[in-house]
RNA sequence: CGCGGGAUGGAGCAGCUCGGUAGCUCGUCGGGCUCAUAACCCGAAGGUCGUAGGUUCAAAUCCUGCUCCCGCAACCA
């Protein structure tokens, strides 16, 4: 019988700078997946890979004086490298830059064209000439280009676009009769309810301001933009062509599962089934959202110091030791956190105290009562049966559970029967056994059936920890066929006859305290070290604005005025609605300083209005002006405060 | 009233679909054991299951109001 395929991505990493062990969460965990189903007979293929085109990476090269493509490799290298050390078992790397991908998303994007789902039209945004960028209002960082604090003016550009809006409807009734495709739940309501049924805006899907990324074939001037480049990975890595697609692509297509991140289910729940559609290929089986894995309460930062990379993690705690940590700290429902208390108090529980020590013990007894040698079944009592029972039970109950990719419950029922194991070892106390001969029989059961389960956990642990399951599965010295997933439907696939290895220690326990000490002057001093690269570079002088004449700034018409009175806009994080006096009858203006001020704080107070801006409405309240506010150090806002004598009204000059 | 998720002993979580002794891991305290990595096993303390009502013989579980947290959306004029 042939065998039945199961076709499971991750998404491919933008590779503009080495990943941080969050990132590395999403490869560990399909990797769990991946290896599971090879061990239930799927033919799985494994697809990883990074996204190497656009913008971010252009500018990164150039202030490093390299190109492109020498940077992504780099960093490709990298990415590559933390796979190995993960024990990461791709079948495929894909890397965007990779020939035969950029040739067929140049035809997909002209099929796409040709059939008139792709469009030309103009962009309208506002634009940054020094930059050469365009920003929505939504990037704008006060009213300014986020990335070099300058003016921006409104301008459009012709680009292409992608008409979503004709698929809206299909992919409303595609998602409701498919409950399964978009998981977890809570993440399809979102998708539904704040983009899909509002009504899809065409997406725009090329553009002309950098050029490091793939070329529209029939107009040169654009370049392709992410979506349709890196979304499409899925299937140019195994060989689709809108010409004519691959035996692999025929086989393995569509996809069972792309594991992504919970922040871009939005672009493989809207787009990639849209693209797809639009193309008439199979839409995939699923998309699993996860979670994020926090230091702590906090994103991680280098200026913060607290990135942790998996390097570090598998360099105190094993590539084991980390994967086993990733799968099981994450649920279904919050974001993950990762502390080095937590590791080290996970390591130590589980994997050294409960695990390794229970293969510790085991193994040390046979060698001291049997010489090594693994005895057949003899004598049996009640007890027994309890701990073959739970063994017979844990493969089925950890295959249920990643079929429902709840991998932090297939690793802790594996962790179940390890503690069963433990327990029964003081039921049966086999050192009193061990003491009198006449007892030879039931000793020679007890040992047996804490040997057969250990290789329950070693060949369940296949899938999780794979490098430990081979130490175990060596160390009791399972035979090949006593190492498959298959051979844990009956309990005695343990040879008897056959030998122990030496005990050794699965696992060595870590000192927390002076492990946590070590680790917080680590970190101290990231943050030092990332403090004085940024003062460094901060010592250029900040980009000036473009020059202006005396009648320019005359046209800015600044006024002191005094808060009156002041609340939060509901509904809102950012915004305070104050009331002002500024000499003039009074007016309301909105200001997003809600994060750094009370409004209590501000009430009584004089501050300086920017009297004749245009009004605007903010979440629906109206906006007459704005008040004068710098930035601080540490990324707040702090308000500007003129002498309290001036009266309200009084003009700056 | 923009959409959704959540609040359970000191910490982290399960239980809620299909009401009926509140469970697990870690931590604390006491005990046991000695095969083992100061490990392992047992026991105890500790929870009015966010809050106020309702339905019911019976509510962590179902319904309603409220408070607080967290995603997403909106949003520093």
């Amino acid at each position: 019988m042939e065998k039945k395929k199961f076709y499971i991505t991750t998404a491919i990493a933008y590779a503009s700078k080495k990943p941080h062990i969050g990132n590395t969460y999403e490869v560990v965990f399909t990797d769990a997946v991946a290896r599971f189903k090879r061990m239930q007979g799927y033919d799985v293929f494994f697809l990883t890979g990074t996204d190497e085109h656009g913008l971010k990476i252009e500018e990164l090269a150039e202030k490093e004086g390299v190109t492109p493509k020498e940077h992504v490799d780099k960093v490709a290298g990298e990415i590559k490298d933390i796979c190995r050390s993960m024990n990461i078992s791709y079948d495929r790397f894909i890397r965007t830059t990779d020939e035969q991908h950029e040739k067929v998303v140049q035809k997909i994007f002209n099929k796409l064209y040709e059939q008139g789902d792709i469009y030309k039209s103009s962009y309208e945004g506002l634009y940054c000439t020094p930059c050469e960028s365009f920003w929505t209002e939504s990037q704008l960082k006060d009213g300014k280009c986020p990335d070099c604090g300058r003016e921006v003016k409104p301008a459009h550009e012709e680009a292409y676009f992608l008409r979503l809006s004709k698929y809206q409807k299909w992919l409303e009734e595609y998602i409701e009769s498919h409950p399964e495709f978009i998981v977890p739940e809570s993440r399809k309501k979102e998708m539904l309810n704040n983009f899909i049924k509002p009504g899809l805006q065409d997406l725009c899907v090329s553009r002309t301001t950098f050029k490091w990324s793939i070329p529209v074939t029939f107009d040169p001037k654009h370049v392709i933009y992410v979506w349709i480049d890196a979304l499409s990975n899925y299937i140019t890595a195994i060989g689709y062509d809108p010409d004519g697609s691959s035996e692999e692509f025929k086989k393995y297509w569509p996809c069972d599962c792309h594991v992504i991140g919970k922040d871009i289910m939005r672009f493989h729940s809207i787009y990639w089934p849209i693209m797809l559609h639009a193309l008439g290929v199979e839409i995939p089986g699923k998309l699993f959202g996860h979670n994020w894995i926090l230091f702590g309460e906090d994103k991680m930062s280098k200026s913060r110091g607290n990135v942790i990379y998996a390097d570090d993690v598998v360099e105190a705690f094993g590539v084991d030791g980390a994967r086993y940590y990733l799968l099981s700290e994450m649920g279904l429902n919050a974001d993950g956190s990762i502390t080095y208390e937590s590791l080290i108090e996970r390591y130590n529980s589980d994997l050294a105290n409960t695990l390794g020590n229970l293969v510790n013990r085991t193994v040390a007894m046979t060698n001291k009562y049997f010489g090594g040698e693994i005895k057949a079944v003899d004598e049996e009592a009640p007890v027994d049966d309890e701990l073959i029972k739970l063994a017979l039970e844990t493969p089925v109950k950890v295959a249920e559970f990643i079929g429902q990719y709840r991998m932090a419950d297939a690793v802790e029922s594996i962790m179940v029967l390890a503690r069963r194991a433990n327990k029964y070892i003081d039921e049966t106390e086999p050192w009193v056994l061990g003491k009198d001969p006449a007892r030879a029989g039931r000793l020679s059961t007890v040992l047996y059936d804490l040997l057969e389960t250990i290789r329950f956990l070693g060949v369940i642990l296949g899938a999780f920890m794979p490098e430990t399951s081979v130490k175990i599965l060596d160390m009791i010295g399972a035979e090949d066929g006593a190492r498959v997933l298959d051979s844990l439907t009956t309990f005695g696939g343990l040879k008897a006859g056959g030998r122990v290895g030496q005990a050794v220690p699965l696992f060595a326990r870590i000192d927390a305290e002076k492990f946590i000490e070590e680790a917080n002057a680590k970190m101290a001093a990231m943050a030092k070290a990332a403090a004085e690269e940024e003062a460094k570079e901060g010592f250029e002088p900040p980009a000036l604005g473009e020059e202006i004449t005396i009648d320019d700034f005359a046209k800015v018409e600044l006024r002191v005025a005094e808060v009156k009175a002041c609340e939060k806009v509901k509904k809102s994080k950012k915004l305070l609605c104050l009331q002002l006096d500024d000499g003039f009858g009074g007016r309301q203006v909105v200001s997003g300083i809600a994060q750094w001020y009370a409004p209590e704080d501000l009430i009584g107070k004089k501050i300086i209005l920017v009297a004749n801006l245009k009004p605007v409405k903010l979440c629906g309240v109206e906006s007459n002006g704005m008040i004068c506010a710098a930035d601080a150090p540490d990324g707040s806002a702090r308000v500007v405060f003129p002498d309290q004598s001036l009266p309200n009204g009084a003009k700056l000059r």
